[in-house]
DNA sequence: TCATAATGTGAGCAATACTCAGCTTTCTAC
DNA sequence: GTAGAAAGCTGAGTATTGCTCACATTATGA
């Protein structure tokens, strides 16, 4: 596994690896206990039982920190959606889409800390510290399974990422703005409505409007 | 027009006006030539030509001043997009949808200082402070609209927010991450095809999944 | 065993967000 | 016009922050 940020340095020893991993842990909890702007690197090292010289010894800056917690966050969830792909026991690309979203937006229903982390997940979005989410590899992963079915469209680099995009995206401001819609069956439905819009031929679109 | 955020004091003065709108129109010069968090309160104010005291008799916080700027510029757009709509001369729900999604994408495809806003509002969004987007009245104002041609079905809650979201972030991630897909005939098209299937009636698309 | 590399430390610096007590300007009522 | 009140402005000062650096400690490997 790549390191999820740019360290400054790369810890060889165990006892480095320890310090690193207590400081996002201590991370995790102040942030799952308070405002994002509240938390200071000095608070961290201290929680994290490690020097404030250590932390930085290790990380370039603040938001390094945190941006180093919610890629680690995403990618776990996107981890999760690809096994729902994989296990997915229908045929049908109707089928592995709501399984996938199913999946997806559970992954968010549930935790309960979630506001924290999308909070993280946006403020940085909005530096340069960010690195390209893992994205793509899901849209060519459901692609790839669901074109299986030859019921689709092949995806282009435009159409894949307004699709991955437009999900990702309704999910995450969903559970900021409006967490109470991610346990609605309507919610899923529509989200499996977009994607399969998204997926389907051409033709087949066209032929209604006219 | 209501205050764009919740201010400390309510400037009533033409002078007290003066300086508000002095501190909104430097902070945004000082976002077009630079990263967000090297901007300092003491800055913004020498460069708005106020006393330090000044701007936080009106802004509570710093953040304030950002989510300010990012709420009245989103405003901004909205305007223009129903702008749109209401000129729209095409009859079809696809027409309409076209234009206003056209107008969408070109006010972000124009202007050159886009990634600052966006982050900027990206960075307010995961703030207390940022309250609920206009995106509602938008979705309404098309759903009315295009609802006239009798093509399409009515939008609930749920969907009305699906809809909006997916279009406004997809736009908004698109300019950041990938700004050249905003040139795009085809990322219009997506966008189009996205917004059409949610708007088609539900009928129409079942039957082709069977 | 010992030189070298890796890791850890925390006092301290520059810069920051924000306050407050007192000043100036504008408004209002007579 | 004038006096008192209200609104607005000021900037030195405070507490806190992000981050550095010179040095101490621990691990590695030949």
């Amino acid at each position: 596994m790549q390191p999820p940020v740019k360290m400054r340095k790369n810890a060889k020893q165990a006892r480095a690896k320890q310090s690193v991993s207590a400081i996002l842990e201590a991370t995790t909890q102040l942030l799952e206990r308070g405002e994002i702007d509240q938390i200071s690197t000095n608070h961290i090292a201290q929680r994290a039982g490690v020097s404030i010289g250590t932390l930085y010894q290790y990380f370039p800056n603040k938001t390094a920190i945190f941006v180093a917690i919610a890629e680690q966050d995403i990618e776990q969830r996107f981890k999760l959606v690809a096994e729902s792909i994989a296990s997915a026991d229908g045929v049908l690309a109707a089928d592995t889409t709501r399984q996938m979203m199913r999946a997806f937006i559970k992954s968010f229903a549930d935790a309960k800390h979630n506001g924290a982390f999308i909070r993280v997940l946006m403020a940085t979005r909005s530096t340069a510290e960010a690195r390209t989410l893992p994205v793509d590899a899901i849209a060519k992963l459901l692609s790839e399974t669901v074109s299986r079915s030859g019921e689709t469209r092949a995806l282009t680099e435009t159409s894949a990422f307004v699709l991955t995009r437009a999900v990702l995206w309704t999910i995450l401001t969903a559970t900021i703005d409006a967490p109470h819609l991610l346990k609605r069956q309507e919610f899923e439905d529509e989200l499996v409505r977009m994607v399969q819009a998204m997926l389907r031929p051409s033709g087949e679109l066209e032929d209604l409007m006219s």
